[in-house]
DNA sequence: GTCTATAATAGGATAGAC
DNA sequence: GTCTATCCTATTATAGAC
């Protein structure tokens, strides 16, 4: 007999899963609700601050899986050209090979100053520098690694936009497989 | 003493920028009716069909935008690679340098099956099939054409996504500069 | 920890005067 | 064509029982 009716992880697995498809302010509580199974009043138990508080663990838990699964390999042992095949291998399944938007994405739209937005761009700021550290390592100039991973961040957000609206998950199958190259050209 | 309070073209504008800004859900009432100086009533006197009809209006509009400013020109007379470059300096402008989002983007979020989605889709596939027309005649294999057609799309669309969450509009204006280089490289 | 019930507010939409 | 006033519904949020 379990002490909840739907544990952690699978709370914000759910979570994440409205966030990404609908954004914030398309992810009511009445969605939340039918996705979770739980009713406001157990969201409200889990979550006191509301749907911003659901928000705000949905990213923290992407920033750790990003941070644990993608990161930290990145910075580890290994050549740089394999570090980021592996980058490129979690990443496809993090994103179900496109099926999945980014909650970068979807959690950037409305007004400049809200809590939400300024988390978002922490993740990919984070994200950033990691690839242009592994890329400088691979014997980029400092420069170009900056470059170069910014373009990497812009390729995989536009890949996953493409994949959304068009149904047509091949480019970003494809960026994943040239990222190595792409991410370490001379 | 216009008929009028705000004219068509402006009521438009304005509209485009709070669904840029919001996306669908986002854009409330109360947002667009102070974003445009028209009370709700008003709004649906132009819009009988209230809030979908005026994103639709959006889209038409942009449409048409980048029909007549950037799909002409570029299935138009001249050097393929020059066509290229009106059209990023057309997209320069289209974008205010990175400043605005891409309504693609920002009213693609939500259920698969709303009449919004669809009108997206139709849109980014036109211009996704004259990219790769432009590539073909700039002597690119039609398979090649149709692939960095894609990735032109999604690294138009990508920077657009770093610039909205990092305000950062490098790697945007880079991507307009080698836009004409990475479309027809052999 | 989850529920039903309910309050309070904001959302989309309409009627009718000017 | 625009307005004020109003309606209905959906949304966020809370109270209190179990």
């Amino acid at each position: 007999m379990p002490i909840t009716k739907v544990n952690e992880d699978e709370l914000l697995d759910r979570l994440t899963e409205v966030f990404r498809t609908y954004g914030y302010e398309g992810a009511s509580l009445s969605l939340i609700s039918k996705a979770t199974g739980l009713q406001r009043a157990s969201l409200y138990h889990r979550f006191p601050g509301g749907k911003e508080d659901m928000a705000k663990a949905v990213l923290e838990r992407a920033g750790q899986w990003l941070t644990s699964r993608v990161l930290a390999p990145l910075s580890g042992q290994g050549k740089p050209v394999d570090r980021i095949r592996h980058m490129a291998k979690e990443l496809h399944a993090f994103y179900a090979g496109g099926k999945h938007c980014c909650l970068l994405d979807s959690l950037s739209f409305g007004s400049d100053d809200n809590d939400i937005r300024h988390h978002v761009q922490q993740g990919m700021s984070v994200w950033v520098d990691e690839l242009a550290k592994v890329a400088r390592e691979g014997g980029v100039t400092a420069k170009k690694a900056r470059m170069y991973a910014q373009d990497a961040i812009s390729h995989i957000q536009g890949t996953l936009v493409v994949a959304r609206v068009m149904k047509d998950y091949g480019p970003f199958e494809r960026m994943l497989t040239e990222l190595p190259t792409t991410l370490l050209r001379k």
